[in-house]
RNA sequence: GGGCGCGUAGCUCAGUUGGCUAGAGCGCUGCCCUUACAAGGCAGAUGUCGUGGGUUCGAGUCCCUCCGCGCCCACCA
């Protein structure tokens, strides 16, 4: 316990009880509880590739409040932090900011430093993937000593001996583990397939990660050679015409079913391609009948697949058009070398120029009908990318799906808070299309423990994996050699080759619950923490990180990976976008919003915003938090300096009128809590709370006193210290810093260790208890008039422009007999606050008070 | 095209199963240095609860229509 000051003040609060927890263990997890007598919570691990912002800050505020309030409530709070750090947003923060680009060709070189200032028009250095994954370790980890203290600054109970990272041992072993049984019981597979690509990063994307973006392009009419004349085709890629293995119109479409069965020539290029019918196909796009590009869009895949066509790819993986010899098996042309001059022109040209060059080519032969007509249409794009995607062939892995009911029966078991927001999950898995292709061609992830044999010819099969076993966990195979073979085989004719790439880093946070409980590395956690309680995240991930959570966790455990998921909303802008560092009215960032208005103020305008509900961002908001902080400070001040109790006798009505009313606001408290809706939590207890110092606090300041003698103060003194006691405790999950200092004053321990209040208790401090006689129930109603007619008093002399000081000669209360009683129980505190010589009632219909001030003098 | 959410004071938002004259904070106006609090307190003004219907003794709250905004999903030639 330590001195209550003179002066209380909020300055300096933060860095003492950062320290004092974090010194005496205050959230540590104690690790002898039992799973139900736990709480655990799979904290999303932030991506460590930038800064964090005010968004991050509201979220994992409102899940602090959440753990504050279980710890409690009495669970054992299994609260850890992860940081993800392993993944293309990683490489892509790392490539700007040291001004490199991995060339996986390239040796380790180990003197390499990253150049001091990096201009944005430098070229990017080529290194080595070693050198690569050093820097990008290297970045990270100093982001992530930021990230450590901004949440320390912001008050998050995270127990910070429990952290893991996406790229650390623990998850490539759970990674690697996971994906070895799953390709044990065939639910993951090796497959060579048309893939989404984003040619600027060079990797595979799978369907979660894509976006539409409506973007520019144009029509071009061109015509191909029918047999009985031409056929004119709309096509918005006409670079992709020597990719094109047939035609494709509606299989009830008359103006071409007589073609169906029959051959086209492309034009330029002169290529019998067969047409066909398919009800994909719309008639009423374009001329009706499309070309089938190899690979044009996702509905050419599908053509492609169903139809049995020929494989034409042009288009290589960085977007570039690759050499063909024309003439060739599988390039036949009715005129070779015509087809060669067109597509010289073209090869080793990005789309966009093939593009423009092919439209050139047909516009001189005459092939082509009009103009192009500009159009916008949606487009694929990976969401990070900035030029849409390719679909290009490659050898990925994928897992399979468990079927749609399945996945659908999970989410109906999930608690969703709140829960519409499951239909965003039912959503996505209707419209799931394929499998989860988890393969990326980057550098700095978790790599698959796999190699592929290598044959004499020095063919590598890229189709027959090696795989690592589970004991041997975690396995680099760019560095370790596959289980019967030596270092020295590593690319030889008869050795073997390694997996190139890296998992989707969804494909290891999918297993967070695992990592962070000790699946792999601590089976006794793991029984003690999982399946979890809790999964806080934003709406933005469902159909990433919840719907992988939940198909990851079905295979493994066959159960969910938690009961609970509780989804956040946005920060917008004050323009209702999205919040963006970039926007000319962007707020500040968390650290000076931190300086500015305190942890606590920041973490209670995070508190108003409703789960799941975006909030605008309004600068005039954070300013309540801090004076809602001063002001528990200075009430405090007041109730403790009367030398408050939580050990007394209450006995005067208004005293256990406010002590019923605490304890229906507790109700209401814990109710919202356990339903996961900190926001009303709040909501209600800072609305008692003012009215509890505007009203109930001058009512009884005299009497506390001892105005009106020891019973009378002793019953004061015993509410306000059991209101006081109670109001820290409500407040703690929100104001956990201001709570604590006040808490220290008079209480041992620490606020958030303590016991939530009880309604129960409170009622029956109120004397409520059985013991209470007939008709002497405490009634929240007595204060609640008291509370009016002080306020009408109030209202009189801020009319007449007096001071509140002002006496008052006589008071007149009008009002129903039944209030008019509730008066009397509280009448004395009324006269009292409002300085009354004379209060005196009589019946009316509803509250009139009549007040004669003393005139001034 | 399908779905979800939202539309309440100038601004940001509450209004839990339909129930007394619709609330809070910010902003605005006025007053007050009252021994918890002047980087404060007290008091006050402000709303056809998006539109039009319906159910009901009674609707911001339930049902239907429409309008506007945001988001999710969708095979995008």
């Amino acid at each position: 316990m330590s001195t209550i000051p003179d002066k209380p003040s909020l300055d300096g609060l933060e860095a003492k009880w950062r320290q004092r927890w974090a010194d005496e263990g205050t959230y540590r997890f104690d690790r002898t509880k039992t799973r139900d007598q736990v709480f655990s919570i799979d904290t999303p691990p932030p991506t460590v590739s930038g800064t964090l912002h005010p968004g991050h800050v509201f979220s994992y505020s409102q899940t602090d409040m959440i753990a504050r309030y279980q710890r409690m409530r009495g669970r054992e709070v299994f609260y850890p932090m992860g940081w993800d750090d392993n993944g293309l947003n990683v490489e892509r923060r790392v490539q700007l900011l040291t001004g490199t680009r991995c060339d996986p060709s390239l040796p380790y070189d180990p003197d390499f430093r990253p150049p001091e200032t990096v201009r944005k028009k430098d070229k990017p250095i080529p290194i080595s993937r070693p050198n690569f994954v050093e820097l990008c370790g290297a970045v990270v980890e100093q982001l992530e000593e930021s990230y450590f203290d901004l949440w320390s600054n912001v008050g998050l109970s995270v127990d910070w001996s429990h952290s893991y990272r996406t790229i650390g041992p623990e998850s490539i072993r759970a990674s690697q583990r996971g994906f070895l049984r799953l390709v044990a019981r065939d639910l993951a597979y090796r497959s060579e397939a048309p893939t989404l690509w984003d040619v600027d990063f060079r990797t595979a994307v799978a369907q979660a990660e894509l976006q539409d973006r409506e973007t520019p392009g144009a029509y071009h009419k061109i015509r191909f050679e029918g047999p009985d004349g031409p056929v004119w085709i709309d096509t918005t890629r006409p670079e992709l015409l020597p990719a094109c293995v047939a035609l494709v119109a509606h299989p009830d479409d008359e103006r071409y079913q007589p073609l169906f069965g029959q051959t086209a020539r492309t034009p330029l290029f002169g290529v019998q391609v067969p047409i066909v019918a398919h009800e994909l196909a719309a008639p009423d796009k374009g001329t009706g009948i499309a070309m089938i590009c190899t690979f044009g869009d996702t509905t050419d895949v599908v053509w492609w697949r169903e139809l049995g066509l020929g494989l034409r790819a042009v288009v290589q993986r960085d977007g570039r058009l690759r050499p063909v010899t024309w003439g060739e098996p599988g390039w036949e042309s009715t005129d070779a070398p015509a087809a060669q001059a067109a597509y010289d022109d073209i090869a080793g040209k990005t789309a966009k120029q093939a593009q423009a060059r092919i439209v050139e080519l047909l516009a001189e032969a005459g092939l082509m009908e009009g103009e192009p007509r500009p159009i916008t249409h949606p487009v694929k794009f990976w969401e990070n990318g900035t030029r849409p995607l390719e679909i290009v062939t490659s050898n990925q892995w994928l897992i399979r799906y468990p079927d749609k009911d399945a996945m659908l029966a999970r989410g109906k078991e999930l608690s969703w808070w709140p829960d519409f927001m499951r239909v965003r999950y039912e959503n996505w898995v209707n419209g799931l299309q394929g499998d989860w292709n988890i393969t990326r061609q980057r550098f700095f992830g978790v790599p698959f423990p796999a190699w592929y044999p290598v044959d004499a010819d020095g063919n590598v099969d890229y189709l027959s994996p090696i795989l690592a076993s589970e004991e041997s966990l975690p396995v680099d195979p760019t560095t370790q050699a596959p289980p019967g073979f030596t270092d020295d085989q590593r690319d030889q004719p008869g050795g073997f080759s390694a997996d190139p790439d890296v998992m989707d880093t969804w494909a290891t946070s999918s297993l967070s619950p695992q990592i962070c409980t000790g699946w792999v590395d601590d089976p006794d956690l793991f029984e003690r923490t999982f399946p979890m309680d809790l999964r806080p995240q934003a709406h933005d991930i469902i159909r990433t990180w919840l719907f992988y959570t939940v198909v990851r966790s079905h295979y493994e455990h066959e159960a969910l990976p938690w009961a609970n998921a509780a989804i956040s909303g946005f920060i917008l802008d004050p323009d209702r976008k999205k919040l963006s560092k970039s926007a000319a009215n962007a707020p500040d960032s968390p650290d000076e919003l931190l300086a500015k208005f305190g942890a606590d103020g920041v973490r209670y305008w995070a508190a108003n915003g409703r789960p799941g509900m975006d909030v605008a961002f309004e600068p005039g908001q954070l300013k309540i938090g801090r004076k809602l902080a001063i002001k528990l400070l200075n009430a405090s001040k007041f109730a403790l300096g009367l030398e408050s109790t939580t050990a007394g006798q209450v006995t005067e009505p208004l005293d256990r009128s406010m002590l019923a009313a605490l304890a229906d606001l507790v109700a209401e408290a814990t109710g919202a809590f356990d339903r996961f809706d900190y926001a009303r939590a709040l909501e209600r207890t800072e609305s008692f709370f003012w009215s509890f110092c505007d009203d109930y606090l001058e009512l009884v300041k005299n009497r506390a006193y001892g105005a009106a003698g020891d019973e009378g103060a002793a019953s004061a003194r015993t509410a306000l210290g059991l209101a006081l006691r109670t109001l820290l405790g409500l407040f703690a999950p929100f104001l956990p810093f201001v709570t604590e200092e006040v808490w220290s004053w008079w209480q041992e321990g620490s606020v958030h260790r303590s016991p939530w209040p009880s309604a129960d208790a409170l009622r029956e401090a109120a004397g409520a208890d059985d013991s209470a006689s007939p008709g002497d129930e405490p009634d929240p109603e007595v204060l609640a008039v008291a509370a009016a007619v002080l306020g009408e008093v109030r209202k009189a002399k801020s009319e007449a422009k007096r001071s509140m000081r002002t006496e008052v000669s006589a008071a007149v209360v009008a009002d129903t007999p039944d209030r008019l009683a509730l008066l009397a129980l509280g009448a004395d505190d009324v006269r009292s606050a409002g300085r009354i010589d004379a209060l005196t009632t009589e019946p009316g219909d509803t509250l009139t008070v009549t007040v004669d001030l003393v005139p001034e003098a």
